[in-house]
DNA sequence: AAACAGCGTTACAATCAGCGAAACAGCCCG
DNA sequence: CGGGCTGTTTCGCTGATTGTAACGCTGTTT
């Protein structure tokens, strides 16, 4: 079962995940980054030959291939014992190089520190991606019980604090096209209707920042407001984040704490308060 | 002067960087490598095409059709205005997510933050790739004057502390491996001498850490050591690193602290104590 | 032990995708 | 306006990449 039917070489084009790069591209370099972000995608740490054909639908010996020149760059590595891959050093080099070149992140890291130490919680930094956002940065406080995020993570603009105050200050015409889609829940408190979405984005507008009691995590609660570039737009969002409990109390002098640094922050990204509506 | 002469297509593997990943692999990919790397690689942010196709002597077409496959799985973005491509956000997952899985780096990061808070400078967890190391993690102190170092940045294994204390707890064949190679001067401290650095590494088993004064960076100093897995094999470098001038003094009482954290680290990844020589 | 079932890896020849040269299209500067 | 840059596209040629199928190998099952 293992080289099941499989659609013929040519309809590669077919699912066209988002930005369509100018049809002049390279099948081969798609499957190989297909191949390579499976790693980070399939939360499995090691994986086999047979397992990413079955699982990307290519056949043994292209994954075979694409492996050993990923291999011979660094981006991947084999245990010789196992036989399996795994990302190799030269993937964290990528990352960490990207990370480096956000200037916001640069900016954001004392006002995270001193965001978690002042509120005794944990702070972090999203970036938006098309219709998505990832934990780039966070920091936690020096206590005994925390909440920690997964840096790199995806997660839908939708569900839970940061995702919510990014939504909320795009254009209206992405927001309408965003809501268009289908809207998954990931845990029972996740908002997916609509409406109350709809509802919702006119609060957060109107209060400056989102928050989210288990919309994203069980158990846990954030508040989240963005930081807005010199053109207006959310560049980049901050939340403060812990265990639902302690939010039913703290919720309201976290936000006005984060707010003060998300203000400073867009300030110092060149926003002009005036501007705001 | 764009499109010189040019070596034709099948010589492709004569470069062959270190491991030769098996001859069975894909030249395109192994370009498409290159090129994703030399973003992380040329310390530029934004790189155009042209730009790339020069450095890597590749030809403009196929650079471009290369960009166009990684910019349609986000691994590359562009600037719509100024046509320049840069790394994009899923370069960043990639990287995350192989740190994530780095279990070294998870146990150490809690013993970072003590080793700097013990010590009021900045400590730093590094992992070698082969005939280099990378700083995956640092830890800063909050104090005015700090050092901090890049993550993802490769350095060699003779210059500075972290690597010195690599190279010294390697195998002796792969020690003189390394020792064959042409060992470049960072800066004006850096120890290029055969001999020199020979009996350093006698030295720096004999007391288990190693130290440096500028080798890697000027007016930087560092006191390393290497945290050893259960074969007794360095798994990770850890170290303490600061100003010069303060390490004048600090140096032994730095070193003693750092010996005690990569001692626990050791022991917690399964190395026995004895079969230490 | 022997057969099996799974893995990763390699060989092979057909073919189609990727190739480079060159033309094209913007942009900026003099 | 024209030259000199960019990035992008076109277009046939061709050989690198492809999938199939066979190969070892390891570990488990019978």
């Amino acid at each position: 079962m293992a080289s099941g039917v499989r659609a013929p070489r040519a309809a590669a084009t077919a699912a066209d995940g988002g930005t369509r790069a100018s049809a002049q591209s390279v099948a081969t370099v798609e499957r190989a980054a297909d191949v390579l972000l499976h790693f980070a995608a399939s939360g499995r740490r090691t994986l086999g030959v047979t397992e990413i054909a079955d699982d990307l639908d290519l056949s043994k010996a292209a994954v075979h291939r694409i492996l050993a020149a990923l291999r011979s760059r660094g981006l991947i590595e084999i245990d010789e014992q196992t036989r399996r891959y795994s990302l190799g050093p030269m993937s964290a080099r990528l990352g960490l190089a990207y990370l480096d070149q956000l200037d916001v992140r640069r900016l954001a890291r004392p006002e995270l520190v001193a965001l978690s130490r002042d509120t005794y919680e944990t702070a972090t930094l999203s970036v938006r991606t098309r219709d998505a956002r990832m934990y780039v940065d966070q920091v936690t406080p020096d206590r005994e019980v925390i909440m920690s995020v997964s840096l790199g993570a995806s997660y839908p603009l939708h569900a839970g604090g940061s995702s919510k105050a990014f939504l909320a200050f795009l254009p209206d015409e992405e927001i309408d096209a965003y809501l268009a889609r289908d809207l998954e829940a990931l845990t029972g408190a996740t908002v997916v209707d609509r409406a109350a979405l709809r509802r919702e984005i006119d609060e957060i507008r109107a209060h400056g920042y989102a928050q989210s009691f288990g919309e994203r995590q069980v158990g846990a609660a954030s508040v989240a407001a963005p930081v807005f570039d010199h053109r207006g737009a959310p560049a980049a969002v901050i939340s403060v984040c812990g265990l639902s409990e302690r939010f039913a109390v703290e919720s309201e002098s976290c936000a006005r704490r984060l707010l003060e640094t998300t203000g400073k922050l867009s300030r110092l990204l060149g926003y002009q308060e005036s501007k705001g509506e």
